[in-house]
DNA sequence: CTACTTTGTGTCTTGGTTACGCAATGGGGC
DNA sequence: GCCCCATTGCGTAACCAAGACACAAAGTAG
């Protein structure tokens, strides 16, 4: 897989669907932060969007399972796509052209990562402390960003994660979000922050869980999380059956 | 323009994007009744929506927007992406195959037109009384379908169409609709009946004039519409500057 | 001119949202 | 070891939006 990983530049041709990719903005939740995964692109300052290509009998979905699998180890993700970047101007060339010159390979107008790309993005939502981060054959790394300083990446990618975000937002008003995103049991604090990052606004803390415990997905413990200062939350899990519920049905309507 | 489109099938490799095509429903509003613009396939019993595919230096929103005024004469119509559908089987090959026969082209398997396509959809909102539909080089008519007789549709057109009217009815959740649907003037109960026949279901008519008032992008004038039955109603128009503000800002945040 | 449909406006009730108050808890400061 | 205090759990009053429904005014059909 790694050896067909660092061909893909050479033997992509005749391999994928061309001139196109699948971009991915995965979102994890540490310290009370929202972050994204990026990867360091080699023999450059600038960072990019865990992405890769489609074969050519690959269900698009599928390869941003892939890309998902191979960065952070993780199947079983939630992911949704939420725009294709179709500009003409968005993969500059230069950029891909320097990548094949490091890599010794002929130059060739024609070759097929020359070409002009557009770009389905997908969002993921991970839990932050099982992933493992790991490279990709182009990077030198592979790390979270806190959202509030991401780098300067590459190509249209800081527009790609701020559709992400915005995506990402518009989901909370309909859908619930926080399971993929915690860790399996969690308190109301923890769910509330998680809640408040993606906002980026405060909430008030009663009125928050007044309104979560009614959409009815939540679990309470018996359990309270002890060892941390001050009085002892409870802890809270997904019931899952009816999150997925919720997923589906959505949780108001607005008519 | 025609001569050009006469020839794509066979000119096509090129000068498209390849294994990328964009597909557009297009809604109208007529006689209370939402209905979709489709083309009648040649020399077939399927009708397909009105698709085209992207320039090789075209931005992708753009060949949506020129299928359009294409085949509407439109120009300047709400148009929004809503998904990519990339399904390695979605476009069998074999209907094509056949298209390609009936110009007689010589059959090649690596014809551009027989690779795999990924399609992105688009869902267009228009004014019905404004437009004329026109065919295109494929189809032998172009015309309204009401929504609840939509015939046999090629490949996966119809899972396009029902993905769109769910991108449709979530948009209305969030974001004013009726602008580009409705005449520049209107009454309360057309634009009642509007929003009845996107949702599917009956609404009260206080309750909805009240609600959709609130929302504060209308403005009823000092007209009333005259000639026709029973009391003569209130004609409003939309506050271009408040609708617009409200589409980018969203009606109900949830959070 | 009368009957009937449709529109314009208003009210009552209900349920959810917002803005707080107060007691219980449990670790840290002293 | 004891008190302080931030944090949590639970509760309440004011407010607003939504649903259900009543009634008068307008205008056409017969």
């Amino acid at each position: 897989m790694n050896q067909e990983k660092e061909d893909i530049l050479q033997y992509g041709q005749g391999t994928f669907h061309p001139g196109f990719s699948v971009d991915c903005v995965i979102f994890g939740f540490h310290a009370n932060q929202l972050r994204v995964l990026l990867l360091k692109v080699k023999g450059d300052d600038l960072w990019a969007l865990p992405g890769g290509f489609v074969f050519k009998d690959e269900d698009v979905e599928e390869a941003a399972i892939r890309v998902l699998k191979s960065r952070t180890g993780l199947d079983n993700i939630f992911l949704r796509q939420f725009h294709l970047f179709g500009k003409p101007d968005r993969s500059k060339t230069s950029f891909n052209a320097k990548l094949l010159k490091q890599r010794q390979i002929p130059y060739d107008e024609n070759h097929w990562f020359l070409q002009r790309f557009i770009t389905l993005g997908f969002y993921a939502l991970v839990d932050y402390s099982s992933v493992t981060p790991r490279p990709d054959s182009n990077s030198e790394a592979c790390e979270w960003w806190d959202l509030q300083q991401i780098p300067a990446l590459m190509q249209d990618h800081s527009q790609i994660l701020e559709k992400a975000l915005e995506a990402l937002r518009l989901q909370l008003a309909y859908q619930p979000i926080g399971y993929n995103l915690l860790a399996e049991k969690f308190t109301m604090p923890e769910l509330q922050k998680l809640y408040e990052t993606i906002l980026g606004k405060q909430l008030d803390r009663r009125n928050f869980q007044r309104k979560i415990l009614a959409y009815d997905i939540l679990e309470r413990l018996d359990e309270r999380r002890s060892g941390v200062a001050h009085k002892a939350p409870y802890l809270y899990r997904f019931n899952l059956e009816k999150y997925q519920q919720a997923l589906e049905q959505g949780l108001e309507g607005g008519w």
